[in-house]
DNA sequence: TTGACATGAAACCCAAAGGTTTCGTAAAAT
DNA sequence: ATTTTACGAAACCTTTGGGTTTCATGTCAA
């Protein structure tokens, strides 16, 4: 229910850029108001309260005022999410486990994220 | 050193795109023409193409030409990166010692007059 | 040799992304 | 009451991104 509200961007597309990516890291540090988070970056306070709400649209930051300053902090959920895409790929560097791993994951796991309409899935008919 | 060459993309960026994304799941199972790897997608050939290319900056796949075709196969690597780069956050969920960090952090912050990690420092000028 | 297949390169389009500046407003501070 | 301070909204600009179509080239098949 809370976790998974509508998010309009992506994880992925949240991070994909250096700014935000520095931002979450500043913000796991604690909760931060706007001008001191944007005492860290070399962008106008504009630009960084734009960063402040792709991030909260992606749910990696929640804001919460208090008195004329606006504070945010780490929500980091959502980054299981990219954790949980990312561990399609473990069997690539933990093999041991990894055949154990594909024959659960062959049980039915049809992670949703990426991967596009069920229509780009159709077979291979080409050669 | 082969895994750190000179990647003009990074891969935070390459993933930020579903195809993109989706594309290295479907490369997982193994070497691709591209032809074969464009008939899952409703977008043409070359953009199909283009997208290789950026995974392929990004060190994420590598192509090796037979005869006419081109083949992709994943080069899952530069995947650890976002794993080293996630793993700063794992004391969120990973517990144990993040209980008494947060104890830490959490005291006497209650309070907003509680102006007080020294981080929050200079507020830059307002534009 | 001739023709069909596989693919990359180029030129072009449009929408989205990241920035900036300017302005408005609400909450301290004085 | 007036001035600062903190911040978001709007309008605008420029670059990047994803897509397409057209063209050129190399390779396999007849």
């Amino acid at each position: 229910m809370p976790a998974s509200a509508a998010r309009k961007h992506d994880v992925f597309q949240a991070l994909a850029d250096p700014t935000r990516r520095s931002m979450i890291r500043l913000l796991a540090d604690g909760e931060m108001p706007v001008t001191a988070i944007s005492g860290h970056y070399p962008i106008s306070r504009t630009a960084v309260s734009k960063h402040l709400r792709v991030l909260a649209e992606a749910g990696l930051v929640k804001e919460r005022k208090i008195g004329r300053e606006t504070r945010y902090r780490l929500e980091p959920d959502p980054l299981l999410e990219l954790k949980r895409w990312l561990s399609y790929f473990d069997r690539y560097w933990d093999n041991k486990l990894s055949a154990l791993k594909r024959m659960v994951e062959a049980g039915g796991e049809d992670g949703e994220d990426g991967w596009g309409p069920a229509e780009w899935r159709k077979p291979k008919k080409d050669a």
